[in-house]
RNA sequence: GCCCGGGUGGCGAAACCGGUAGACGCAAGGGACUUAAAAUCCCUUGGGGGCAACCCCGUGCAGGUUCGAGUCCUGCCCCGGGCACCA
């Protein structure tokens, strides 16, 4: 044993001769400058063989630095990356950051600094973290979505939707904090108050920009099924965009004006015994009648005064109040009292909905505290109400008295739709996309308004409409972005007219700069546009996609999005971006979401000084499913840096050895682990893969079969997970060129992974009673003759006659008696 | 409430299509080497019983299907994640 002078313990082979000490900082380092300067990890763009576009997840690139989380996900994504590449595709396998928003703001904000001066450095951090864990990164095409280069891009994009008529402009409310006075994202309000100081929270309404994905919503939705996805994933956007099918129903109304509701339901409109509108519905000024006036008023106050979060928290007393007027039930044309509350949400369906105490929980609750009539109308026996149950038969339905619900719905629909009262519709809970926020670090949105010409879009050869730096960006009681009292820049020239006009002051959402960076990477270094089309139709769409559930919605929806839309305007000739994609799990410490609250985020520096890239990266891996992820902890890393010790040793006993055959047992054992690691590491089974591996160097040191020919292709298995390790033993035993990863995966023989022993289990009536060792491919009888013999299954035999025997070949014996 | 995961030794976990439960690793205990320790190497390690060969029990709980169930079915319980006054 040696010490070295950092202190740390080093392992020397057991024959304690001619093996140099293993020493990853060394290795790790010079391979790293290695790749850089070789070019290793730099693809030819414009002429690969096979294009294989492995992508994962860009960082926001916090002030902490990489997380063991985002390791975790970057190792697994790099390990597909280097496997492909053994496998002979050509892997591009770009890194950039996510810079923009509201986490680097608020932090640059708590620590006073402006975020234009902060990001740089944190971006510097990521990198060299980054490299140090030796990613097969292409740094030529690195991006950040903070660089006017890059953003010039994204407003070019605004720019397409708001020319297609799918961005537009619309009230809608956000939180505001009337203390810090500014506006709050909905994560910034807990429990209806202000994060920072604790102010109660309230609603204002501001004009805003939306984008129309809800215009998409059934094709993004259709999509999914085409789809090569982690089920976890589909499953959550699916439920996110939330189709329902049911029907609009017409009520008329003393207005003229007549209410339309969705409902799912409308095999209960015979129970339907008054509606509510939501407080924001368009036509409650018309319906409320004079003598409520002054009622309706202090409830549209009282709700006014409420944040935009808390009002969506179910379990909560219901209010609302009485309009003073009546509509039409389109089914029994009874009149029906119109009500408002804020359990009607404006945002979903009509923003109105027809209340059927007797079959939906929150109506009855409503209808028990406002005493307003509940009307059975669906039976289910035994079924108290409200029952909320499709099983049922319809009553006091009129002429479908006696249907089943689901065939009760179509008719009444149909009988409706006859008279001009309803229609079968899908609504989806989906809502448009709100990309405006009142903030500074974001790319501003490329619009001036002009009082002559209304909005007008800033001419495309004037992006990018740069952000200014602005040394105090502090949000103030205006309710619009510091950007507004940069007055040189607010100020312009109306891009039609030429008279004064003003800028759009608000920065885009930070989810929009996310929405398009894979378009981006293979064409960065193209300025005068924001994807190459030859490159994009070589690289795109994207080969396999890997990130975490966290962004299963918002980001990869909106990705998907946009590349229909562009799609759509000829931009693109694929509407889905990623037709591979694969959730990696979360990594959490001591069962909880890492975060910098809670005090337990782990960082990775010290673990990899410590022990080395490629011993942390393979015990990342080794903790458990890549697709599950787990809870960190220590223990066990040294049992990774054991191993790699042991493939150094015996790599370095047989370089140093002449060459001498393979032990049959070794020769199927080899087979038989490129067959499980070629398949686990193929399926990102990752912690199997290392498991085998580790088997076959037990087996190769136990058998002391070390040699070029059994530890080579260790050695090429092994490199996607300990890539320098890789680099540095392949060298070691013969290899020549410029890196192992432009060698090619070990390939195995079926026959000679056929073992030409194996046991057998003999079980009587289903119980293991013994074991046989036997040549493979033995008949039936001959097993059932030898299982027989044996004293163990003589005696559960006992003298009976077995009555049954099933054999399953080369495994199991069972003698049913 | 709805939608996904998951529950297996002291711990992280394996187990092809229903076919020998606990591979691989950690930790722990014992031994070898050493003046000693570390490292390394060897052995033991799901629970219970037995001198032993062996036997009984065991994959969250209760049933079921099957020659055979960790795996399939029915009904529950618990943990993690997502959505949620969505009509």
């Amino acid at each position: 044993m040696t010490r070295d002078t950092s202190g740390q313990v080093c392992v020397v082979s057991r024959d304690m001769h001619d093996v140099p000490t293993y020493d990853p900082a060394a290795i790790e380092a010079a391979w790293q400058a290695r790749w850089a300067e070789r070019r290793t990890n730099e693809p030819d763009l414009d002429h690969p063989a096979r294009p294989f576009y492995n992508l994962m997840m860009f960082p926001y690139p916090s002030a902490e630095g990489l997380h063991v989380g985002n390791m975790f996900a970057f190792t697994g994504a790099d390990i597909h990356g280097r496997f492909q590449r053994l496998r002979g595709n050509t892997v591009f396998e770009p890194i950039g950051f996510d810079a923009f928003g509201i986490h680097s703001e608020n932090y640059a904000l708590a620590k006073g600094i402006n975020p234009a001066d902060l990001i740089p450095q944190n971006i510097a951090t990521f990198r060299r973290q980054l490299r140090r864990i030796g990613g097969m990164f292409d740094w030529r095409h690195e991006l950040s979505t903070t660089d006017p280069p890059y953003y010039r891009w994204t407003q070019w994009l605004f720019l397409q939707l708001f020319k297609a008529g799918l961005a537009y402009r619309k009230r809608a409310a956000v939180n505001w904090c009337p203390k810090d006075k500014t506006v709050l994202a909905n994560e910034q309000v807990i429990n209806g108050h202000c994060e920072r100081c604790g102010t109660a929270v309230e609603q204002r309404s501001l004009d805003q920009w939306f984008f129309r994905i809800t215009d998409y919503a059934g094709r993004l939705l259709d999509n999914l099924d085409r789809l090569d996805w982690s089920e976890s994933t589909v499953a959550l956007q699916r439920n996110w965009i939330g189709r329902s099918e049911g029907a609009e129903l017409v009520f008329e109304t003393p207005s003229g004006q007549p209410i339309t509701v969705f409902t799912t339901r409308p095999d209960t409109v015979f129970g339907a015994t008054y509606l509510v509108l939501a407080p924001e519905h368009p036509l409650v000024d018309a319906l409320t009648a004079a003598e409520q006036r002054p009622a309706v008023r202090a409830y549209l106050r009282e709700v006014q005064g409420r944040d935009v979060v808390s009002r969506r928290v179910g379990d909560k007393k219901k209010t609302g109040v009485f309009v003073g007027s009546y509509a039409r039930n389109p089914a029994t044309d009874e009149s029906i009292p119109i009500w408002i509350a804020d359990y009607v949400l404006m945002e979903y369906g009509t923003g109105a909905i027809m209340a059927v105490p007797a079959h939906d929980t929150r109506d009855h609750e409503f209808a028990t505290q406002f005493k307003l009539p509940i009307r059975e109308v669906v039976r289910v026996e035994g079924g108290k109400l409200p029952v909320i149950s499709e099983d049922g038969l319809l009553v006091n339905s009129g002429q479908f008295d006696g249907l089943d619900c689901r065939e009760g719905a179509r008719r009444i629909v149909a009988w409706l739709a006859e008279r001009g009262r309803g229609a079968r519709k899908i609504q989806y809970r989906l809502h448009d996309w709100c990309i405006s926020r009142q903030r500074y670090w974001g790319p501003p949105i490329p619009i001036i308004y002009c009082d002559a010409c209304g909005p007008v879009a800033v001419p495309e050869r004037d992006l990018p409409v740069e952000l200014p730096f602005i040394e105090d960006y502090r949000p103030d009681d205006s309710g619009v972005s510091p950007l507004a009292r940069h007055t040189e820049w607010y100020n312009v020239t109306c891009p039609s007219c030429g008279k004064a006009g003003r800028r759009e002051t608000d920065v885009s959402d930070t989810f929009l700069d996310s929405s398009w960076y894979y378009l981006r990477y293979p064409s960065t270094e193209f300025s005068d546009r924001p994807f190459d089309p030859v490159r994009t139709s070589t690289w795109l769409p994207v080969t396999t996609y890997i990130g975490g559930n966290e962004h299963a919605v918002l980001h990869l929806l909106y990705s998907r999005f946009i590349t229909m839309v562009l799609k759509d305007l000829g931009h693109l000739e694929f509407e889905e971006p990623f037709p591979k994609l694969r959730a990696h799990g979360l990594i959490v410490k001591d069962g909880a979401k890492m975060s910098k609250s809670r005090g337990n985020v782990v960082v990775p520096d010290t673990y990899i000084q410590q022990w080395g890239a490629d011993t942390f990266r393979m015990y990342l891996m080794f903790l458990g499913p890549f697709q599950e992820g787990g809870d960190f902890r220590d223990t066990g890393i040294t049992g990774i840096r054991r191993f790699l010790e042991k493939v150094w040793g015996i790599a370095h006993e047989a370089a140093g050895a002449s060459d001498r055959p393979m032990p049959p047992d070794v020769v199927t054992k080899l087979h038989q682990t490129i067959r499980k690691v070629t398949t686990d590491t193929a399926s990102l089974n990752y912690n199997t893969a290392i498991s085998a591996m580790m088997e076959y160097v037990n087996l190769v040191r136990e058998r002391d079969a070390g040699s070029r020919a059994s530890l080579r292709p260790l050695v090429l298995m092994l490199a996607p997970y300990a890539p320098h390790l890789g680099e540095e033993l392949w060298v070691l035993l013969g290899g020549t060129g410029r890196s192992v990863f432009d060698e090619h995966w070990p390939a195995y023989d079926e026959r000679l992974a056929a073992a030409s022993e194996v046991e057998i289990a003999i079980q009587v009536n289903g119980k293991l009673r013994g074991r046989l060792q036997l040549p493979r491919g033995a008949s039936q009888d001959d097993v059932v003759t030898r299982a027989l013999q044996e004293e163990g299954v003589k005696k559960f035999v006992d003298g009976n006659k077995v009555k049954k025997v099933i054999y399953v070949q080369d495994r199991l014996v069972n003698l049913v008696v």
